[in-house]
DNA sequence: GTATGATTATATCAGTCGTTTGATTAAAGG
DNA sequence: CCTTTAATCAAACGACTGATATAATCATAC
């Protein structure tokens, strides 16, 4: 048996059970009984448990983040010297995940599944991971959206970009390929679009006014 | 030792560890040992570890949800034959989660973060358990919403309720009491104030154009 | 005091877990 | 061919798991 042929039925397995039972609910073993190897095969190509999940996590999380950027680089070479959109800032940020399903199919949705659970997976070390993978990529997301918008105050910014996050996230975890986009792939660019009208507008949205911290709890505020 | 503090100290016990470590994560004996009772005593309560976390989860959202539900009745009772104003709605939505960081300290930390990641936790029962307690509140506050927002289409709010959930369920997964949250409560409301207007706007962002599936992949769309 | 039910404590069961080990096999290189 | 390296295999280790059984203790009522 090829070495190629053991690793990559090792990480298709694990990608499926991580992203189905989480780190802990995951054991090794049933990982190499779907893969149909040896235990100490695990061990032997990856090392520890942990390990795998790292193999496991960068083969997905690089490529996506790699065109992730890419698409902004377009984004902000096209707009010259000019802000790009914001539009466009979050169709290249949201994009890459929800293509994962059309262009993959069912492992796309295996995959925008495993990826955001992960940002609330239990295991400490398995959110830490996810952050680490994201946490320079979403620094300059945030900046480019800064240039979009000016005249949001940049704390503001930062705390609704974590918003947008929060909503990729959860569409990401809770992807089923029995619902709207297994059934028409076609309609991933639809979600995209009404994804980024629902936060483009979130993003833009006024200043609440500021808060009266002597003021007795108010009921309705028109 | 009277049973009802075996109990609580049980409960009190497995909320914090099944937040911190999830279900699949969290053993038993973990939970007796922090608990300082008995491993039999979980059985002797609660039945199974599943019947452990149904009590944990219940005990946690049903006062939750019954003062969501207070608040939306109120909001619509001073509304009285108008439609209650979006923000309102939203309040009484997201409010009870924030207040219980500003109210229950620590605790509320604890019940925030397990809230949020119990909608994306591995363990396939949590999922079902959680959504199960908040389907008929969901379709309860769908629907005030809509009144709310008579001019955008049903099915896109119910699809853009589904983001507000996301964001909400992310905002309480990510809890941290050595953040904005932990520092100033007052600050509680300050969020709330911020999470109601970026949600609000995207409710009532204007629908994106129509795709159109015979063009080829465009760039930019001002 | 006795009787009864509730509760706790301890031991055990059968199984699972991640990791390691030494043996064996397969492939590559000289 | 032999030697070396890479890869696989099966067994074992020590620890842990949820659940159960049983006996002891506690609490309450009569």
């Amino acid at each position: 048996m090829a070495d190629t042929d053991t690793k990559e039925r090792i990480l298709d397995a694990a990608e499926r059970l991580f992203a189905a039972h989480g780190f802990a609910g995951t054991s090794l073993r049933a990982v190499t009984r779907e893969a149909g190897v040896n235990l100490a095969a695990v061990h032997y190509h990856f090392g520890t448990k942990e390990d795998l999940l790292r193999a496991v996590l960068g083969r997905i999380v690089i490529p996506i983040n790699r065109e992730r950027l890419a698409m902004l680089e377009q984004v902000e070479a096209e707009a010259g010297s000019d802000p790009p959109s914001l539009e466009a800032i979050l169709e290249a940020f949201i994009a890459p995940d929800l293509r994962l399903i059309r262009d993959l199919g069912e492992r796309g949705v295996i995959i925008t599944r495993f990826l955001g659970r992960s940002y609330t997976e239990p295991a400490e070390m398995v959110q830490a991971l996810s952050r680490e993978h994201y946490e320079e990529l979403g620094q300059r997301f945030m900046e480019a959206i800064a240039r979009a918008l000016p005249e949001v105050p940049r704390t503001e910014l930062y705390w609704r970009f974590k918003l947008v996050v929060g909503v990729l996230t959860y569409i990401l975890a809770d992807t089923d390929p029995t619902g709207a986009y297994g059934e028409d792939l076609s309609d991933v660019d639809g979600t995209l679009r009404r994804l980024v009208a629902f936060l483009a507008a979130g993003l833009r949205a006024p200043m609440p006014e500021a808060q009266r911290r002597d003021q007795p709890e108010e009921g309705a505020s028109s």
